[in-house]
DNA sequence: TCCTAATTGAAAAAGATTATCAATAAGGAG
DNA sequence: CTCCTTATTGATAATCTTTTTCAATTAGGA
C-alpha cells in the first residue's frame, strides 16, 4: 500500500504539502529535521509553511510513515520507514542512516531484563550510532595522508 | 570515588551550584529535565540559576556521572549513572528509570549488523520501556474497579 | 588574607515548538 | 463541471527551550 492510499484510507486528504515533505524525505540521504525540510522545501521553489512541516510530520508519525532517530544533542530527525518493526543505525559521520531488523534478537535480553526489575516491558528504542562504508574508506583516507605528511 | 573527587580530580571546582543539582538528581524518583532541577532548586530555598542548570547538567554528561533518558517528544531527561555501561527502562506510567547492564548481549546482533549493512559500529543507545512494579498493581486495581463498576 | 582565574547569574538573543484564526483548497454531492 | 462543506494551510503571535554575553562573585591556592 502507498503513503497516498495509507494517508486516504485514514480518513486524510492528500494535499500538496505532504506530498512535498514525503518527496524531500524520500530523496534525503540522512535523518532530517524540521527545520532542514522546511529550508530544502523553499530552496526547491516550493511554498511550504513551516507550521505545516511540524502538522505533516506528526501526522505521517502517527501513520508509522516516519520514525524519530535520536541524536545526543538536536534530537528529532524524521526518517522515512518501511513497514514493520525496524531500528536504524546512524553514521556518525554524514548522517546516513539505514534500517535493519532485529526486534528477535531483543526477545532474551528482554525477558532477562523483565525479570531482574520486575518492571513489565512492552517498547524499546534500539539505535547503533558508527560509520557507513563511506565515511570508513575516507577516515582511511585521511589517516594515509596524515602518516605520509607529518 | 565520589563524584566531588572525581569532578576535582577532572580540573574543576566544587562549586554550591554543582552540588545542588547532584543533589537534586541524587533525590529524584525520575529522570528530569534542566526545568524541573531549576524549579525543585527554587522550591528547596536555593539559589541556582537556570543557565547553571544547563552549564552543570553538560559538564556531568561529559564526566559520565549523568546520562541522558530519550523521550519520544520532551527529549533529553537526566538521570544519574552508576559506573559501568548501563542501559534505562523507563516507566511509561511515572517515568521511574532504572538501570539494568547488558552490553553482551548486543554482541550478536551487533556483529550481525556490521556484516549486513558494512556499517562500522562504535556505539548503541538501548532502553526500554515499559512499567514498573508500582504501577502495574494500580493498572490492575484500576482494570478490577472497572470491571466491578460498570 | 590576598589574588587570580574559574564560575555564576541576569539579561538578552537565538531557536524550536505550539496555538490562533482567517483564507484556501480537497473531494464529494448534485 | 460547479458548488459546498470542511479539512487543511500559512502568517502571526505566543511559548518554551537553549545558548551567548558579560560583569559580579567565589573557590582554592599562594
Ligand atoms: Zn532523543
Ligand atoms: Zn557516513
Ligand atoms: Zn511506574
Ligand atoms: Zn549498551
Amino acid at each position: 500500500m502507498s503513503w497516498q492510499e495509507q494517508l486516504v484510507g485514514a480518513g486524510y486528504r492528500l494535499t500538496r504539502p505532504r506530498s512535498i515533505v514525503m518527496e524531500i524525505l524520500n530523496n534525503a540521504k540522512a535523518p532530517l529535521v524540521p527545520s532542514a525540510i522546511f529550508k530544502k522545501a523553499q530552496r526547491d521553489g516550493h511554498s511550504l509553511g513551516l507550521v505545516s512541516v511540524y502538522r505533516t510530520l506528526a501526522l505521517l508519525l502517527k501513520l508509522g510513515l516516519v520514525t524519530l532517530v535520536h541524536f545526543s544533542e538536536g534530537c528529532h530527525a524524521y526518517v522515512l520507514v518501511s513497514p514493520g518493526h525496524h531500528h536504524h543505525i546512524i553514521c556518525v559521520g554524514c548522517g546516513k542512516a539505514i534500517e535493519f531488523s532485529g526486534a528477535e534478537d531483543l526477545d532474551a535480553l528482554t525477558t532477562r531484563v523483565q525479570q531482574e526489575t520486575g518492571y513489565l516491558i512492552n517498547d524499546h528504542l534500539l539505535q547503533f550510532y558508527g560509520l557507513c562504508p563511506a565515511c570508513q574508506q575516507a577516515a582511511i583516507k585521511e589517516v594515509e595522508w596524515l602518516s605520509k605528511n607529518i
